[in-house]
Order: structure tokens, then C-alpha cells, then sequence
DNA sequence: CAGTATCTATTTACTGAGTATATACATACT
DNA sequence: AGTATGTATATACTCAGTAAATAGATACTG
């Protein structure tokens, strides 16, 4: 999504070095998302280029630690302010279907069925997740997941009514 | 999304020069999404590359044209048997707002009513496309309306359930 | 306790996607 | 005649992300 902007975020609450970015992603995500850790070092020297990070030195054990700037703040509010628009494409399943579609692909409908049992899979594993979110885990995730869990309802209904014409 | 898919899918339905994929593109998405003339021609640099188009020649106005090979064929086919899955996190709000929790955004609710606008907009503007798509228009894009019109209410339930908090 | 696996930590060359911009000829308009 | 627009392509560049290598520290295991 936008590495760059949870490094930023990460740095803003307190100076930081490579790694500590790279498990603080991770901890911020819960794991969900594997972070290359090449990737952060290469954004880092990108931030800092545009001077949205700065170094003010390394420490005790000779890490490169990190500042956010006041320009990156900046970068940081306006990112957050500014409204996602989910234009109709950016659904990757709608793109593909309207590829499939275009060619006469012959196998629409498995197509659609297998894309079906990914998503009850999807449902499956959400609902256990939240389930397990009740006792223990922060309260934002769980939020996350309800929210996924209603995307995931809606994007089922709209396939099978595809699936019935 | 993946413009080097959907440029395979065109050159799968006959040959075509670079200038008609850009066309071939922009109708397929029925203009929704602008292309970069010059991907175009860097997609089908790589694509000829890795042998899953070919170039027999040029035509009588002398544009190199480009055919599918077995190979793209495949690769086609891979792509649109494969379910995509959807990720927690990819989406980009969610991501959003988790940067968002996580260094306590003081403007939260108003991030939360900005993207709430920002879909009800989204809203009237499907529905008005969908009810001119009545008339004219293909019906794969009318499809693609109703799914994004199911997944934006699905949305502005979640930003109402989470405002509420 | 020697050997090995895992964790911490960073570097760098590279690929792939996408952009900006330049060029040039043809046609349409005014 | 001059200007805008459409057709057509090329290319250098940026940005995001990956693969793979390196190396010291710590933990585990027979």
C-alpha cells in the first residue's frame, strides 16, 4: 500500500533505526503483510533524499537512526487527510472479469466459482480471527476484520448474482 | 492493475500496433482509466522479451504489430484462473486508518467523515452511470456498477459502525 | 563444547511498473 | 496560412519492491 507512509508514521513517534522500522511494521500489521527488509533501508535513503526524514547520528550500537522532519509531518497529515478514491478498476477481481469478459473467456463461470470458495475461505478465516481478537489483540485490527468481513458479504452477493445471469 | 494482462487479452483478440492497444485500453475501460501512452510501449518492450508476444512485422502505415504467442497464451490463462485474494490490508483506508490509530491521529473522526463523503459521492455518481448505462452500454460495465455500488454501501456501513465508537 | 540454526542488522544490484517529455506526420478548424 | 488536435512511437527516468549477500550475536542441541 504505501510503505512509505507507515515508515513515516512509525519515525513520527519516535526516532528510529532499519530494523527497528522493520519489526515495528510488522507489529503494526500483525504479520499480515511480509515486509521485504531491503525495502526499508531503499525507502529510507529515499525520504531522506526529500528530506523527509533526517539522521541525526547513529546510536550506541552503531544503528543509523532516524528523525521525522517537519516537511515529512507534513507529507504524513496530508497523506491521512486525504480521501482514498476506489475508482471502479482498482478492484483487481472486476478488471480481470471485465478482461474475461472482453475475450468470451469459456471458463467465466468457474472463474467466478473459484473465486467464490477464496472468498468463503477468506470469510472462514476472518471470523476465527475475530473470534480470537475478543479475548486478547488490539481493538483497531478487530475493527479492520469487521470491515473486511462486511467487503467480503457484499463481494459474495455480487458474485452469485453474477454467477445467475 | 495489470495493464501487461489486459494488453495480452487485446493482442489474444487479434493483432494490434502499440497505438491500438492504448485505444483498444481505453475502451475496454470505457475511458474510467487514463494510460500513460508510453506504458504502452515499455509493457510491450517487456512482453516481446519474454517471448509471450511477437512481432511478424509491420503493416501498410509501417506500426509494428504484435501477436500473441503460446507462451502468452498461458500466461493469460494463468492469470485468469488464479483468485485474487484480497488481503486485509489492501485496502487502502484500512490501511490508512491504522497508521491513523496507531500514532493517535487527533483528527480521526474527521479523516473517518472525509472518506464518508468522499463514497456517498462515489455513490450518486455509480448510480447515475448505472441508470444512463440502462439505455446504452455493455453489460459487463453495468455489472462492475452494481459490485461497486454493493461494496461502497458495505463501506459506508463500516465508516458509520466505526464513527460511532 | 563444537556445531549449527536463528535473530539482529544492513547493503546493493537489480527488475518491473509507470511517467514525462520529445518527436513527427496527418488531418481538421478558423 | 496558422494553429489545434489526433495518430503514432521512442526513450530516459523515477519509484517501488525483490533477491541475495554479508556479518556479528545469541540460542539450541547432540
Amino acid at each position: 500500500m504505501s510503505v512509505k507512509h507507515s515508515l513515516l508514521a512509525l519515525i513520527y513517534e519516535k526516532p528510529r533505526h532499519g530494523y527497528e522500522l522493520k519489526t515495528g511494521f510488522e507489529d503494526l500489521v500483525e504479520s499480515m503483510w511480509p515486509l521485504n527488509a531491503g525495502q526499508v533501508y531503499t525507502t529510507l535513503d529515499r525520504l531522506e533524499r526529500d528530506e523527509l526524514v533526517a539522521s541525526p547520528g547513529h546510536d550506541k550500537k552503531d544503528r543509523k537512526l532516524y528523525t521525522i522532519t517537519d516537511q515529512g509531518k507534513e507529507e504524513l497529515w496530508s497523506w491521512l487527510k486525504q480521501p482514498v478514491s476506489r475508482s471502479l478498476l482498482k478492484d483487481e477481481f472486476y478488471f480481470k472479469y471485465l478482461c474475461a469478459s472482453h475475450i468470451d473467456y469459456e471458463d467465466k463461470a468457474h472463474m467466478i466459482q473459484m473465486q467464490k470458495q477464496t472468498m468463503v475461505k477468506d470469510v472462514l478465516h476472518l471470523t476465527h480471527l475475530k473470534k480470537e481478537m475478543n479475548q486478547s489483540g488490539n481493538q483497531t485490527m478487530k475493527m479492520l476484520v469487521e470491515g473486511a468481513l462486511l467487503h467480503l458479504e457484499a463481494d459474495i452477493k455480487w458474485l452469485d448474482m453474477i454467477a445467475g445471469k
